[in-house]
Formats: C-alpha cells, sequence, structure tokens
DNA sequence: CAAAAATAATTGCTGTACGAACTAATTGCA
DNA sequence: TGCAATTAGTTCGTACAGCAATTATTTTTG
C-alpha cells in the first residue's frame, strides 16, 4: 500500500493550493516580475479600488493585519504604492499604487491571465463552476460563525 | 461593484485552502495538543510506516526536505519522534515514533476525525468524489513535468 | 580503483501566517 | 465632558515554504 493521503481530504486541497500558488509565483518569477504573488493579489485589489486602508486590503485579501503591513512595506520599500494619511481617521493609511506601480500591474497582468490558462486547461466551463461552489460552500462552512 | 476575486480562481482555491488549515489547527490548539497540522500530517505518515527517511516523509507530504528537517527537528524537542542513522545508507537517518508520539497520536485522531466531519458536513458522497477528482486533476497538471 | 556525479540532510535568507501584546487615535456611554 | 471600550496599525515570537548553497556519504563511470 502506497503512502498517500487519499482518505485525508484537507490533505488533497492543500496540496493542490500549494502547487498552484507555487506554479504561480514560478510563472512570475521566470518572468523577472519582482514581485511574490501575495504582493500580486494585493496590487489587484488596489486596481480594483485605490486608496483602500490596510484594514480593507486585509478584508478583501483574507490576510490578517499583520501581514499586511509586511506586505505593504514591502511594496512601499519597491516604490509600487505609498502610504497617506487619512485625514478622517489619523489611525487610518491610505494605501495608493504609484505610477510605478501601475506599470508593474499593467506589466505582470498579461502573464498572470496566460498562467491561468495553462493552470485550468482542460478543465471545462462546468467543472470550474461546480469546482468554484463546492470550494465557496466549504468556505461558508468553516466561516468562524459556523464553526464556534 | 464589491472587491471580490470570483475572476481568480487560484484564489477561491487558496482561500478555502487557508481556512481549512486555519480551522483544523484552532481545533487542534482547542484540544490542547500541542501540535500543528503540519506536524500532525507528518505523525500520520509515520503513524502508516514508521522508520521512514526524511526524504521519503518529504515525498509523502508534498514538503521539502528543509521543512521536513525543521518539523523532525521540532517533533524531536517534544519527544514524540527520534533519529535513528541507517546502517545502510549513514546519509539518512531512520524517524521512529517515540511511545509518546503513538499515544499523541492515539489522542489527537478522534479530535482530527470528529473535526473532519464538522469541515465537510453538507457534501454528499458524489460531491466530494468530484471535488477530490478535480483537486487532483488540477495537481497533476501542474506537475512540474507538466508546466515547463 | 579514483575522480565525478548524485543523493540525504542541513543551514541561511526572504516571505507569509497567526496569535499576543502594544501604541495611538476614535467612539460610546455615563 | 471624561473615562472606558474599540479600532487601525505595528511589533514580537514561532512556525511553515521555497530557493540556493554546503556537507557528508554513496554511486557512477572512466
Amino acid at each position: 500500500m502506497p503512502i498517500t493521503s487519499s482518505d485525508m481530504p484537507g490533505f488533497t486541497l492543500e496540496r493542490t493550493a500549494k502547487r498552484m500558488k507555487q506554479f504561480f509565483q514560478q510563472t512570475l518569477t521566470a518572468a523577472g516580475a519582482d514581485i511574490t504573488i501575495d504582493q500580486w493579489v494585493v496590487l489587484q485589489v488596489l486596481n480594483q479600488k485605490d486608496g483602500l486602508s490596510q484594514f480593507h486590503i486585509a478584508q478583501a485579501t483574507f490576510k490578517d493585519a499583520p501581514t499586511i503591513t509586511r506586505i505593504i512595506d514591502l511594496l512601499c520599500k519597491k516604490s509600487l504604492t505609498q502610504r497617506t494619511t487619512d485625514p478622517d481617521d489619523r489611525r487610518r493609511f491610505r494605501i495608493q499604487l504609484t505610477p510605478q506601480g501601475r506599470q508593474t500591474i499593467a506589466e505582470v497582468l498579461p502573464i498572470i491571465e496566460r498562467a491561468r490558462e495553462k493552470a485550468w486547461k482542460g478543465l471545462d466551463q462546468q467543472q470550474m463552476g461546480e469546482l468554484m461552489g463546492t470550494l465557496d460552500m466549504v468556505f461558508n462552512n468553516l466561516s468562524p460563525e459556523e464553526t464556534e
């Protein structure tokens, strides 16, 4: 009997997610993009709505506050984003893309889109929809309110 | 338009996997088990076949060698496993469960099984099978040989 | 048999994840 | 109004993930 963990669905899920992340990261690195996927996800969120607070970025990405602090630190160090204090609430920052940040997004987006096609190749629209539906169902099943 | 990432299936996948991991970890912590899920996965592998080398554990868990080194370090520090050098190949260690390790497994297994039921509640056998099948398909789709 | 290639494990560095403790600012309430 | 509770963000400590480089041992092969 081979040593697998077919009886551990959570393991299968994590394994696939890990390889997916790895694949996108390798694609970025190979293309010479000097960012991580986690940084990319934050850039994407800012691209959809610029000037968000770190708290809102945390919500949108499902990451926690300290993690966002560090990712924003790195993005600011690379001059892809900048922090400006929110005049309405001096505890908050507004995180804004710099021109360089926008340019990076423009350069990386097609790379990501090509990688995405490659990653999900072989799955038809229906399979894809079922997968996303089931994943979201499990996700909601495990939301903190549900699991106390 | 809310800020979501429904157009990023990889993100949905990672988000669910992360919450799953978080859920199991919280369950372990709440039950007073002084281990992480990653450590638990290694213990499980050793429970199926004791005395494996770190290399084989890495293969079985899909983790890389340095990660296994560090996890085994921690498990040995907690006296749940021990390293004995392989007389047939002095580069290798044989990783063995200690009695304490076996006892921990016995204690934690029912906790994990209860959590597993809770996590996948609401999915019937067929949905489950389709999910696992699709995940494995994507996983294989992304295996290093396929993606170069 | 000796030099070269391969292998198992380790170490170092960067980045991410989570909890806890902390600061500073804001809001709620008495 | 003034003190308590909240909230946004940071920092710290521990653990996992990946890559690169290193050591020690084994296997190849010339």
